[in-house]
DNA sequence: TCAGTCCTACGAGAGTTTTCGTTGAATAGT
DNA sequence: ACTATTCAACGAAAACTCTCGTAGGACTGA
């Protein structure tokens, strides 16, 4: 019941994922705006998007400006902030904790371009740093 | 209701993980084995298991002998389609289908020794080489 | 044979997720 | 000023997840 509780982040679902998206993307905006280009792909209505966006209000995904009527909506944590808390939990659940293991399956699901290689080559140069 | 539909694989949800990472690592096993070693992290009771083992079943997650009395269990698909799964979902709904972004949050959320790095390195270089 | 044990199956309750209808207040149009 | 529209809030239904109690059949040991 400590769900008002800003403290510690809850994992978003799937359809709670979807409305972070939007709001990742558009940046602050309203439940009709939000709705709007959710709609097209998912065909929910729109008071399912307002009642699962007041519903992550009260889990702290999400925090509002309610000045004016139509309430402003903001995703509480960064993208950068879910990534991370997402890929940590498949991790521990399904990588024993192995990041090479999840790279692995990673390029096996998508194939990346080359270009995307050569992106992860630099960002091992950049993390090892000093070693070797 | 298409759930004994052997034809499409439904996502485990955290339960079930934990149930088939004991089937992995052990290979087909009885109710009670997976249970022994669960319970000690997890407490959860034996008949617990049991029932979210029969519907692991209905799903299509397992299979199942039940030439002994004591049925014995193993996990429909291998760990290795199970990640590509699970990593592929991440993928297109949080990185945007974008491998580089996973890999690195993946080295951000838990960061890898250097001999895994090394891996990964290794691993980048067998992909460029062989593929295409 | 009879009691105790082990196993599966069934059912059900609590909690969560996803869905939307309805209501009433605020606003905008005319 | 009156009507129509827009919005947040509430409640609730349906599906799913996770939990376990209980019942009944099969087996074991004495």
């Amino acid at each position: 019941m400590d769900k008002l509780n800003p403290s510690k982040p809850p994992k978003p679902t799937d359809a709670e994922l979807a409305i972070l998206r939007v709001l990742w993307q558009r940046g602050p905006s309203t439940v009709r705006e939000v709705w709007e280009q959710l709609n097209p792909q998912q065909g929910t209505g729109y008071t399912t998007v307002l009642k699962t966006m007041q519903i992550m209000i009260e889990k702290g995904l999400l925090a509002r400006d309610e000045t004016d009527r139509s309430h402003v909506y903001r995703a509480a944590r960064s993208e950068a902030q879910t990534q991370r808390q997402l890929v940590g939990h498949l991790l521990d659940r399904l990588f024993a904790g192995s990041a090479p293991k999840l790279v692995m399956q990673a390029l096996a699901a998508k194939k990346a371009t080359p270009a995307e290689l050569a992106e992860i080559r630099k960002l091992l140069d950049n993390m090892e740093g000093g070693s070797r």
